[in-house]
DNA sequence: GTGTTGTATCAGTCCACATTGAGACAGTTT
DNA sequence: AAACTGTCTCAATGTGGACTGATACAACAC
């Protein structure tokens, strides 16, 4: 009856080290803005499915939209969110002047990727 | 005059395959959701900083709540987010009861990683 | 020319979520 | 016991961003 609830999601680990507690007051913050600006990037499940279908190849609008169901003005616009982040770009086919196709930057993806790396890798991992 | 304000951002690349363009109107959409989960913890500034400050170690609530300037209640509900997702957890530390430390789940921040990378990395990469 | 298709952009609406302010609770100190 | 510190939770507010609807424009077909 006298239970919290918050000692109800309270289930540490033992971690014995029993050396003086020295609270850092003074520690740095931080930039994680690159990252930050890549993870919004893919925390949106249109732009993240855009990624993942480009994988394989260039693909135009209309069959992208078509795949996920999304309508073609919402789609323009997060392909433009990435086009503008550069991981994506437009390319032209010659045979099909009339559709606009999409392909990855692969060079912009390793890069974002890297900065995630860097947040989420071990510290041993990274450098 | 005439100069539409598509075109001016209308910079693709020549990629010369003169076969036919036979649209695929039947791809399937694929799933990021896991992905997309993993990218949202990340898309916040101060859930970012947190993750990068326990790279190097535990460290408890008030020392990152000095560290990122932020006020204790908000940067509570980013370590509740962060600790439903797995990817910190509490750690009591013996010396210190009075506080609450948090370290990362390198076995959930890998896992994250991975589907990041399954997202951003070229196909000859994955699998 | 007109009509149709494919894509982009804009203004407006809506909603998830970050922040604020207040309060509750546990552990420590006196 | 009271006072204080560290942390968590809740209700209310504010806002970025995703979606809707409409429109503009270019390329092609007729």
């Amino acid at each position: 009856m006298t239970n919290s609830p918050a000692a109800a999601t309270m289930l540490p680990t033992s971690l014995d080290l029993s050396e003086a507690p020295c609270l850092r007051l003074d520690l740095a913050a931080p930039d994680v803005t690159a990252a930050v600006s890549a993870a919004a990037l893919l925390a949106d499940p249109t732009r993240s499915a855009v990624l993942a279908m480009l994988r394989d190849g260039p693909h135009c609008v209309c069959e992208i939209s078509a795949a996920l169901h999304e309508r073609q003005n919402n789609l323009s616009m997060h392909l433009a969110r990435l086009r503008d982040a550069g991981l994506i770009r437009r390319t032209l086919i010659e045979a099909d002047a009339r559709r606009v196709y999409y392909e990855r930057d692969e060079a912009a993806c390793a890069k974002a990727l890297a900065q995630l790396f860097d947040l989420l890798a071990k510290s041993e991992s990274r450098r």
